[in-house]
DNA sequence: AGTCTATATTCAAAAAATTGCATACACTGA
DNA sequence: TCAGTGTATGCAATTTTTTGAATATAGACT
């Protein structure tokens, strides 16, 4: 289960709010890791009361308050103890996969549409990471030198993508013929 | 939800029993399909009931009896159904990217271990991908034209081994600086 | 004032996945 | 005969994910 862990390892980069974890997970480390909010918000209170985090409200001005976490001692210990473990390889469910194995049962043109609709995207996320890639390489040198782990994670998503890429230009291809 | 159609798809490739299907979703439509067998016992039990699949024994030699489903014209049209409207792109829970993102804080040594260890299982992988487009390749053409879907799912499948090969490489490079 | 949007959080229910456990048939080898 | 392995299927509980719904603060605009 790491969506804890996810949360903990944010946390252990900067105290943040369940709102300020959400938009992590819609960019940066939801590139690799999806949560909902109402995910967030349950598994922060469950840290919480378990003493792996700890809570302070903070007003804001023009906003409404907002709860800040942080990780605590005991929250870093529990990471620590997390990272040190061995992990299973993670399982794939692509629908769209799904759907490119039963294919010959719709119109080639249907498939065709969608997997186009899918490069779009895919593309977009891309771009987006290609983005990110750029704003790093610009960074001080002890910034990239910090930050170089989380850069593996952001180099995994081009790869990553870029693989998806030629697939589907080749798939579209085929598709063509 | 696509178990219930990636089930349908196998079903409408041929008539299986709950193993048989176990079988495939060990290899062939597991590489983008997880399921186990109890969901797929499970799942059986239930398209059945909706008449979506049919049901026969069959006794074997040697074996225990098992039970053969067969896709109806009704769980044929459902899935049309289904392949006609667009699915979502998949989503990613990689725990070896939170532990990557994270891993600042541990040993670089364990985390340089446990991506050895994962790179392992994924030449693993693409070298039974790798066979098993061989011999999808040495097939007879019209072998090739009826199952050229299916074969995009395996080339998708290649290149993504590929490029985390690729990726786990360079992470493997940039661990030992 | 009301609507819309953004920020911020919460509760609840349903669906799906995972884990654990179990049973039965059949064969093989000690 | 028993233990081990493979084939074959099933039930139940727990955990995780998804979906739906809602509330509150605050600002901007009509």
């Amino acid at each position: 289960m790491s969506l804890k862990h996810a949360i903990l390892v944010q946390l252990e980069t900067e105290p943040s709010s369940g709102y300020d974890l959400l938009q992590h997970f819609k960019s940066g480390l939801g590139y690799f890791w999806n949560a909902k909010h109402q995910q967030i918000y349950q598994q922060l209170k469950t840290l919480s009361e378990q003493k792996l985090i700890s809570l302070s409200l903070e007003k804001q001005k023009g906003r409404p308050d907002k709860k800040t976490y942080q990780i605590t001692k005991l929250g870093t210990e529990e990471l620590k103890h997390w990272l040190t473990n061995p992990v299973k390889p993670h399982k794939i469910n692509d629908a769209l996969l799904v759907k490119v194995y039963g294919g010959h049962l719709i119109d080639q043109e249907n498939l065709q549409n969608e997997l186009m609709l899918h490069k779009k995207t895919h593309k977009k996320i891309l771009q987006d990471l290609l983005n990110m890639e750029r704003t790093f390489l610009e960074s001080p040198p002890q910034t990239q030198e910090k930050y170089k782990l989380p850069y593996l994670t952001l180099r995994r998503g081009i790869l990553g993508e870029q693989a998806w890429l030629t697939w589907a230009k080749e798939a579209l291809e085929m598709l063509k013929k």
